[in-house]
DNA sequence: TAATGTCTGTTCCGCTAACG
DNA sequence: CGTTAGCGGAACAGACATTA
């Protein structure tokens, strides 16, 4: 159909500025499919490209200005008929910017999504503290909403932490005993906090029955 | 008409097998 | 073990197709 006319006269490159950049090449084939470490299946990363350009407002020829890279590229990695090396989708993301993590993190099916049904929601607590995290997925966004369950005696940990941001909540059940900055407040069903998380802070359940908080923290942890 | 996406042909690089 | 040729694929430039 499309016929190139004259061969590409220019010189080219020695080598790619992908392929030159040493803090992120191996001496294996370094490219990027469309499942995740775990093996578990996920968007490709052509799909997680696009949704992520398209989320940024760019043209693929925008984005391709911004990594240094051609335009062409950045359409056949959206339409995966290549697999970026990571120095190429270090250069795009960073052009956002955005993680590599939080780029494979990301589900386009899931970004979307408005309500969520309770076994939709994501654990993401661990030794007697169960967070359930409403979305799966909150990267580019300022706000977590948790459904939190603390077993008798169980704590957020030993000893207070402190990090950027404010979080505040409201106790649906039993009794959580709320330190922040070296003040201790127990805390019954239906009393609320509200602080800045640099302020050292700890949640722990200091009742006989399970402790159910409703929570939110900006940005998420 | 400009912006955007897609496609084609080319170049270069890295890996692997064959060979001395 | 080192060298070399072949191959596959990433990345490129540029042209064409589509759309607002």
């Amino acid at each position: 159909m499309k016929t190139k006319t004259t061969p590409s006269a220019k010189p080219r490159k020695k080598s790619t500025p992908a392929k030159a950049a040493p803090a992120v090449e191996s001496s294996a084939p370094e490219v990027l499919g469309a499942t995740q470490a775990n093996g578990e299946p996920s968007a490709g990363v052509g799909a997680r490209l696009r949704y992520v350009r398209e989320l940024h407002g760019l043209s693929q020829r925008e984005l391709a200005r911004r990594a240094g890279l051609n335009h062409g590229t950045i359409g056949c990695i959206e339409k995966e008929t290549i697999s970026p090396s990571v120095g190429s989708l270090r250069k795009i993301l960073d052009s956002l910017p955005m993680m590599l993590s939080e780029f494979f993190s990301l589900d386009p099916d899931i970004e979307t999504q408005v309500f969520f049904r309770r076994d939709e929601l994501l654990d993401v607590g661990a030794g007697g503290i169960s967070l359930l995290q409403v979305g799966r997925n909150l990267t580019g966004r300022p706000l977590q909403i948790l459904l939190e369950r603390y077993a008798p005696g169980a704590e957020t940990a030993a000893q207070p932490y402190s990090h950027e941001g404010e979080e505040g909540g409201v106790v649906i059940q039993g009794q959580v005993e709320v330190t922040v900055g070296g003040v201790a407040k127990v805390l019954g069903a239906g009393d609320g906090y509200l602080f800045s998380s640099r302020l050292p802070h700890r949640f722990r359940n200091v009742g006989d029955d399970e402790a159910v908080v409703v929570s939110a923290n900006t940005p998420p942890l």
